[in-house]
RNA sequence: GGGCGAAUAGCUCAGCCGGUUCAGAGCGCCUGCCUUACACGCAGGAAGUCGGGGGUUCGAAUCCCUCUUCGCCCACCA
C-alpha cells in the first residue's frame, strides 16, 4: 500500500487514470496485453453505433454498461472479448440537427448547396463523435478503440456499395414508381418502419358523388378529403347487390369536371364506411394497386410539401393539405354533396424523426425485395441458432419477418451514401448502370453519365456493421476470426430497423447470422413512466452521475435496476436518491477495502497451493469456514446470473455478499483477531484476502473502476497488474460447508436477537447484558463462539442450558424453540421501563378514546370529505396495534 | 382490429416451471447510536388481504378463467 486511502470514496481521483491504463495496457485488445495473452475463444460484442446527432443520453448509459458487463465478464474467463466500438451517421436526424443549426443563421440547406451543406455537417459530426467516445470512456466502457467504426467512413462506405451493387446484380435491389411514406417536413421518403403508426381520433365524411348521367349519386366516406381532388375512380366489391347496377357506369367528380368511372375490386371491403371508395392511385396504397388493375390514371394532386399542386384545382393550388382538406369539405357542404361525418378512430403515420404526419406518395425510389432474405432469418429463428432475451421478443421478430414488406431505401436527403448508380445521359441508350466504384461514361454507349441524386437508407449501412467494421468486402483476418459474433445488446426500438436487417445482411453477405443472442434491455424512464428525452426535459446526463458519484455508482444502479424485460425508472428530480444504491454501495465497498486492506501489511499466509506455510483446514475457524461457504456460493451465484444474463441478479448476489455477509458479520467477527486480542489473525488476514479479492472479481464487470483501484493494492500484485485481466473465480466444491452455514448461521440468529432484545427494552447502548439461553445451538455452537456471541450482542455473561429461572427480565424464542432471556437487573430498570411502558400505553389509550370520540360523531362523519374519514379511521387502527404492542412488550417483562 | 406483457410495502422493483430463503431488496419512514473501515455508516423497528372476482389443488403471489387499469408491438379497412 502506497498512499492512506480516503475515508469518502472520491472516483474523480481515480477513474480517469485508470482507464489510461487499461487503454496503454492493451487489456481492452481481444488477445490482451502481449505479456498477458488470452488464449480462449473469441466473444465479440458489436456496439448499437450511438447517432452522431448528439451526445449520449441515459439510455446510451445503460446499453454500452450492459455489453461492458457483459464483454469484461467473458473477458474475465479467458475468452478473446472484443468490442467493437462505432457510431452511426444516422442520414436523416443528423441531416434534421445541422438544418436545425443552420434555420439559427436564417439559413436553409438549399442556401449551402448540397457540397458545403455536406461540410457542414462533417464538421459537426466530428464534434459530437469526439464528445461520444470520450463518454463512452469515462462510463468505462472497455471497447477495443483501434476498430473504432463510423458508419460513413470510406471503408464502410465501400462495404455499402458492395452491398448495394451485389442485391443489384442479384436482382433483389430495383427502382420502382410506388406509393412510399413521405415526410413532408423532412422532404424525403420513408420506409416503412420509419412512419410510426399512432391511433388517433379522426373523422370519416360521407360525401356524395353524383352520377354522370344525372339518375342518382354513390356516397364514398374517405378520412382525407383532400384527396378528392385526385381521384380518378370509384372502387365497389364486385358482389356488392346495392352497387352491382353502377358498375361501369361514371360519376361527376364534384369540384372539378372530371368524368370518373365506377369499377368494381375485390380489394374493397362491403362493410366498411358506405363500401363505396374514392380510388385517388396517387394518393394511397390501395388505390394505388386498385387503379392499376383497372387503368386508372394517377393525378398526383400535392406538392413535396404536401400543399395543394398545380394538378389541383387553381383555387385550391398552395393550400396546405389540412387547410385543403377543410375547403373541399366546405364546397361539399355548399353543394349538398355532404352526406355526413363520423368520428373515427383510425392509425396514422408519422415521422420518426420530426413527427409530421406521413403523406403517402407516389414516386421514384429504390427498394429491396425482402422476402428471400427473410426467409433463412425466419428459419434462423425457428430451429434456434438466433435466440432472444427475454425470449418474447422472438415472437415479434418472427412476425415482422413472416408479414416482411420490400424495403424502401433511397432517401431524398444529401447527408448519406449516394446511391451507386449513374444513369446515362445519352437519350439513345439511357442507360441505368450500379457500380463498385465511380463511373465517368456510359459501359455501353460511352456517354455522359450522371449519378442518382439520392442517399440511402442509414440503416442500409448499419445493418453491415456486424463484418464492415471488421473489414468486409475484404476478406481480412479479423473477419475470419471475429465473424460471426455473439451477443446483440440493444433496446427493443431497433428490433426491426436495425437488429432483423443485420441478421438478413449476415445470411446473406456472410452465410451466417452475425449474433447468436438478442439482448433487448428496457428503456430508462421518469418517474412517470414518460421516455427520458431531451423535448420532454426529464433526462438525466450520465455524465452528470459520474461526475457526482462515479461511473461505478451510475453503472450499480442501471444494472440493478434492470431486471431481463423491464425498464429503468430513474427520477430526474431527484438524482441523488435515484443512484444513492450505487453510490452508497461504492463507498461501501471502499471502505471495506480500507480496513481490509490496511490490515494486510506484512506476509499474508497463503490459504491453498504447495506452500511450505499454507494455512490447513483446521486452523479456520466457524466464521472462516462460513464466509468462505458464502463466498463460494457467491461465485456460483453470480456466475449463474451473468450466463443468463439476468444482471441486476448479479449484482444484487455480489452486493449481498460484500454488505450483508463480509462487511456485516466477517469483519466485524475479526476485529479482535486481528488485533492479537484473540487467536487466529493470520488466518482470519488469510481468509479476508482472500474473499475480498473474489468479491472485487465478481463485481469488476459492473464496478470496474473501484474494484481496479482495490485490488491493484493487494498483496503480491505486480505494478502492471490488472483485475480486468484477472481469471474469473470458478465456485470450488470442497468449500461446500453446510454445517458451517447453519452454525454460524444460529449464531448471527442468537445475536440478532439479543440487539433485538436490548433496543426493546432501552438497554444502555454501551451496557453488557446477561444472557441465558434455554439451549446451546446446533452441536453446541453457541458455546464454541461465545466469544463472538458477546462481542457483537454487547453480553457480559452468556450461561447455556438454563431452565426458566426466577428473575424479573426480558424473553425472546429463536426459530427452532430456543429461549434467549436477558435478567433486567444490571440491563434495565424493570419498574422504569414499565413505567414508562405504562405511561405509553396510556397516552395511546387517551388518544384512542378521543379518536374514538371523534368518529362517533355525526357531525363530523357525515360532513367530512370521505377520504379525510378513512384517515381518522386509519389513524385509530394504527394506534391500537401500537397499544397492544406495547401492552405485549410490557407483559414480556417477566419472571423467567 | 390482431398479438404480447405488467399490476407485490409510501416509491422503484425482485420472487412467479405451486409447498424450507415466500411474503423480500433498495430508497423513504420511526427509535437509538459519531462502537478506532464506512453517518454515503451501525443496531433495531413499523409497513403489503401479493389489482378485483371465480376456479384447479391437500396447499397459489406462483397454474387456469374473467373483470378493471396501465404498457409494448403489429395493422392498406378507405
Amino acid at each position: 500500500m502506497s498512499e492512506p486511502l480516503a475515508p469518502q470514496y472520491n472516483p474523480q481521483a481515480i477513474e480517469s487514470d485508470l482507464y489510461r491504463f487499461w487503454n496503454q495496457r492493451g487489456v481492452f485488445a481481444p488477445d490482451g496485453p502481449s505479456d498477458h495473452p488470452r488464449a480462449g475463444p473469441p466473444y465479440v460484442v458489436v456496439m448499437p453505433p450511438p447517432n452522431v446527432t448528439a451526445v449520449l443520453h441515459m439510455g446510451h448509459g445503460l446499453n454500452n454498461t450492459i455489453q461492458d458487463v457483459l464483454v469484461r465478464f467473458e473477458r474475465m474467463r479467458g475468452r478473446a472479448a472484443l468490442w467493437i466500438p462505432g457510431t452511426d451517421h444516422a442520414g436523416i436526424a443528423t441531416q434534421n440537427v445541422v438544418e436545425r443549426l443552420l434555420a439559427k443563421e436564417g439559413l436553409t440547406r438549399f442556401d449551402l448547396g448540397r457540397e458545403a451543406f455536406t461540410d457542414r455537417v462533417w464538421s459537426h459530426v466530428r464534434e459530437t463523435g469526439a464528445v461520444i467516445l470520450r463518454q463512452l470512456e469515462a462510463l468505462g466502457c472497455s471497447a477495443d478503440w483501434s476498430r473504432a467504426y463510423f458508419t460513413f467512413n470510406d471503408d464502410l462506405s465501400r462495404a455499402v456499395r458492395e452491398a448495394f451493387v451485389s442485391l443489384y446484380e442479384k436482382g433483389l435491389i430495383y427502382r420502382g414508381h410506388y406509393i412510399i411514406n413521405w415526410c413532408p417536413r423532412c422532404l424525403t421518403a420513408l420506409s416503412n418502419e420509419e412512419a410510426e403508426k399512432e391511433e388517433e381520433e379522426g373523422r370519416i365524411w360521407r360525401l356524395r358523388y353524383p352520377l354522370a348521367d344525372g339518375s342518382g349519386h354513390i356516397i364514398v366516406a374517405t378520412t382525407r378529403p383532400e384527396t378528392i381532388l385526385g381521384d380518378t375512380g370509384v372502387a365497389v366489391h364486385p358482389d356488392d347487390e346495392r352497387y352491382r347496377g353502377l358498375i361501369g357506369r361514371e360519376v361527376r367528380l364534384p369540384l372539378t369536371d372530371r368524368l370518373i368511372p365506377i369499377v368494381a375490386d375485390d380489394a374493397v371491403d362491403p362493410e366498411f364506411g358506405t363500401g363505396a371508395v374514392k380510388v385517388t392511385p396517387a394518393h394511397d396504397p390501395l388505390d394505388f394497386e386498385i387503379g392499376r388493375r383497372h387503368g386508372l390514371a394517377s393525378i398526383d394532386v400535392m406538392t413535396p410539401e404536401a400543399r395543394m399542386s398545380l394538378a389541383a384545382p387553381e383555387r385550391f393550388q398552395g393550400l396546405d393539405r389540412y387547410e385543403a382538406r377543410r375547403r373541399v369539405v366546405d364546397e361539399f357542404e355548399r353543394l349538398g354533396l355532404l352526406e355526413g361525418v363520423d368520428h373515427h378512430r383510425h392509425a396514422v403515420g408519422h415521422c420518426y424523426r420530426c413527427d409530421t404526419v406521413i403523406e403517402p406518395r407516389l414516386s421514384d425510389q429504390w427498394f429491396v425485395k425482402m422476402a428471400p432474405l427473410a426467409q433463412p432469418a425466419l428459419e434462423a429463428y425457428r430451429d434456434g441458432r438466433l435466440r432472444f432475451v427475454p425470449e418474447r421478443r422472438g415472437d415479434e421478430y418472427a412476425r415482422w419477418m413472416e408479414n416482411i414488406r420490400d424495403w424502401c431505401i433511397s432517401r431524398q436527403l444529401w447527408w448519406g451514401h449516394r446511391i451507386p448508380v449513374w444513369y446515362c445521359q445519352n437519350e439513345g441508350c439511357a442507360r441505368m448502370t450500379a457500380s463498385r466504384t465511380d463511373i465517368e461514361r456510359c459501359p455501353d454507349c460511352g456517354g455522359p453519365v450522371r449519378q442518382d441524386e439520392d442517399v440511402l437508407d442509414t440503416w442500409f449501412s448499419s445493418q453491415l456493421v456486424p463484418f464492415s467494421s471488421l473489414g468486409w468486402p475484404d476478406r481480412t483476418r479479423d473477419l475470419d476470426r471475429f465473424y460471426p459474433g455473439h451477443t446483440m445488446v440493444t433496446a427493443p426500438e431497433i428490433l426491426f430497423f436495425w437488429v432483423a436487417r443485420m441478421v438478413m445482411a449476415g445470411i446473406e453477405f456472410r452465410g451466417s447470422i452475425p449474433f447468436s443472442t438478442v439482448y433487448l434491455h428496457g428503456t430508462v424512464r421518469d418517474t412517470q413512466h414518460r421516455k427520458m428525452s431531451k423535448s420532454l426535459g426529464n433526462g438525466i446526463d450520465p455524465l452528470d452521475v459520474v461526475g457526482l458519484y462515479g461511473a461505478d455508482a451510475l453503472r450499480y444502479t442501471l444494472v440493478a435496476g434492470s431486471a431481463v424485460g423491464t425498464d429503468v425508472i430513474l427520477d430526474p428530480d431527484d438524482i441523488e436518491s435515484s443512484f444513492a444504491p450505487g453510490r452508497n454501495f461504492a463507498n461501501k465497498l471502499w471502505n471495506a477495502g480500507r480496513f481490509i486492506l490496511s490490515n494486510l501489511e506484512g506476509p499474508v499466509r497463503p490459504l491453498a497451493g504447495p506452500h511450505a506455510n499454507v494455512i490447513r483446514r483446521d486452523e479456520l475457524g466457524l466464521a472462516d469456514r462460513w464466509i468462505i461457504a458464502r463466498c463460494d456460493a457467491t461465485v456460483a451465484e453470480v456466475t449463474e446470473a451473468l450466463e443468463r444474463f439476468r444482471l441486476n441478479e448479479a449484482a444484487a448476489a455480489a452486493y449481498r455478499f460484500v454488505w450483508s455477509d463480509l462487511a456485516d458479520w466477517y469483519i466485524e467477527q475479526i476485529k479482535p483477531r486481528l488485533t492479537g486480542e484473540q487467536p487466529g489473525g493470520d488466518v482470519a488476514r488469510a481468509v479476508a484476502a482472500q474473499t475480498f479479492d473474489v468479491a472485487l472479481r465478481l463485481l469488476h464487470p459492473v464496478m470496474p473502476f473501484i474494484t481496479e483501484a482495490l485490488w491493484q493494492r493487494l498483496p503480491g500484485r505486480a505494478k502492471d497488474d490488472s483485475i480486468s485481466v484477472a481469471p474469473w473465480p470458478r465456485p470450488d466444491p470442497r468449500a461446500a460447508d453446510t454445517a458451517a452455514l447453519e452454525r454460524f448461521g444460529a449464531v448471527q440468529e442468537l445475536v440478532t436477537a439479543v440487539r433485538a432484545l436490548r433496543g426493546e427494552y432501552g438497554v444502555q447502548p454501551g451496557q453488557r447484558v446477561h444472557i441465558r439461553v434455554t439451549g446451546s445451538g446446533p452441536a453446541g455452537v453457541f458455546d464454541d463462539e461465545r466469544d463472538t456471541i458477546q462481542r457483537l450482542a454487547k453480553v457480559a455473561e452468556l450461561r447455556l442450558d438454563q431452565p426458566a429461572g426466577t428473575q424479573l427480565g426480558a424473553h425472546a424464542v429463536l426459530e427452532d424453540g430456543t429461549g434467549v432471556f436477558m435478567p433486567a437487573e444490571g440491563a434495565f430498570d424493570v419498574g422504569r421501563e414499565t413505567e414508562r411502558l405504562q405511561k405509553e400505553e396510556d397516552r395511546l389509550y387517551r388518544a384512542i378514546e378521543a379518536q374514538k370520540k371523534k368518529l362517533s360523531n355525526q357531525q363530523f362523519t357525515s360532513r367530512a370529505p370521505a377520504e379525510v374519514v378513512e384517515r381518522e379511521r386509519e389513524k385509530l387502527r394504527d394506534w391500537s396495534e401500537q397499544l397492544e404492542e406495547l401492552t405485549r412488550k410490557r407483559k414480556g417483562l417477566v419472571m423467567a
